[in-house]
DNA sequence: CGGCCCATTGAAGCTCATCAAATCGAGTGG
DNA sequence: CCACTCGATTTGATGAGCTTCAATGGGCCG
């Protein structure tokens, strides 16, 4: 057991330094992106600034150099729904063509290179190897995006949250570990669930119990990454 | 009132021929496939067989003739969700690299063409404009898929029906018409909404009520195609 | 210490799923 | 034309799971 972690269900020893969890390096290995590099200007934003307002027609697209950023979107009656969480190295807005459908805002400080998606286009047609890469992350948005469908239609409570963990254990820890830190709060992973937040306050408390997942302030260390709940990974 | 619905609210005349609903045409058009269309090969399947099985890796998309196709994920409890419904001019497959994790197969009889995804990469680097074609064409992919996330995230019941039937109202309905036959059976439709089918049934019938459509057998009119139900399109 | 944000826990209510049964419509065959 | 069958739709009754409202507690920063 790593000793990060308390023993009891309970976390209750004082906070203690993230050792042994790399976060993943932001921007070390080359990026498809890189090539546009140049023609890009970088922003930073500050947690919970927002980015792109919904219903904003831009044309700017966004690769995330560091930090994590979110999508929503906002029904009049304050409903709210999480499209995705981006992290460093992800393309965001290609897809919107004329006013998005969903915000963008900053979950943590974030650093941003706003691309025009003219300049991505063009590339694009330029360059047969960014153009396939370009396809590549389109498509696996879309595979992504469908399998969610999934959660969100088929999945229970407990299922929805253990799917997230999922995903993002896969996509924040470093490779072979167990542990990862959510920059989020719980607020936007019900919103990205569909469910309220002491739904999944409630769902955490029960793996936890369950001994499928051990946790201290936003560290979540994943017992068993690999099975569980099902195919609804 | 259209001649072709009864004044009652549940319809009891004897099922009169389909008199001005005409079904857009299949294929009039001409089509960004189409340069494509040497090269693929034609396949007809009939109600509810089986195109491609769930999980198996495919080298192939399908580009839809006539007739409807559903992709499905189906858990091993049973539980199902579908992916989108196909018509003609859709194309179908191309995000999916190494096995799917939805299956494909027919809700009415259909007629597809096969192509080969090499066939598809390989011409979008010869030929620009079919590229940016096939970008726009996966963009609204997911930008459609998104938009379901917030449905099936967010939306109750009734708004979930109701956004299913304005978006089978657009993709059917002949310009300018109230009208559009629904080819999939209450059973589809719970599944694309993540409803159980009496939820379904419940929920068109109180829609029915309330004036917002009329039902004769599977044909719809939706009497306000506009407005209605928030922000969940 | 006091204030604020967020997480946690409890209790009550509502929406929707599930189980069950009746009805309807389209075919089919006498 | 009618009886029969089968798949699909409709309606009813009940319960589970989740949301909502409300209150408490913990950590952090001034």
């Amino acid at each position: 057991m790593h000793s990060t972690y308390a023993a009891t269900p309970i976390a209750r020893n004082p906070v203690p330094p993230l050792s042994g969890i790399a976060l993943r390096s932001a921007a070390a290995a080359p990026h498809w992106l890189d090539p546009l590099a140049a023609s890009g200007m970088i922003v930073r934003k500050r947690r919970n600034e927002d980015i792109v307002a919904q219903g904003e027609a831009s044309e700017y697209c966004w690769q995330i150099v560091s930090g994590c950023v979110r999508t929503a979107m906002v029904l009049e009656d304050g409903r709210r729904l999480i499209g995705e969480f981006h992290f460093a190295g992800d393309l965001l807005g290609y897809e919107a063509l004329g006013g998005q459908s969903f915000a963008v805002s900053a979950v943590s400080d974030v650093v941003l290179r706003r691309l025009r998606r003219t300049a991505i286009e063009a590339h694009a047609g330029r360059d047969p190897k960014f153009d396939a890469h370009l396809r590549q992350y389109m498509a696996a948005q879309l595979r992504a995006a469908r399998n969610r469908l999934a959660v969100l239609g088929r999945g229970t409570a407990g299922e929805r949250i253990m799917s997230f963990l999922r995903e993002m254990h896969a996509r924040l820890a470093p490779a072979g570990a167990r542990e990862f830190v959510l920059p989020m709060k719980l607020t936007d992973i019900a919103d990205y669930l569909g469910l309220a937040l002491e739904t999944v306050c409630r769902g955490m408390a029960d793996l936890r119990r369950a001994g499928a997942i051990m946790t201290n302030r936003s560290q979540i260390a994943l017992l068993f990454p690999a099975g569980g709940a099902g195919a609804l990974h």
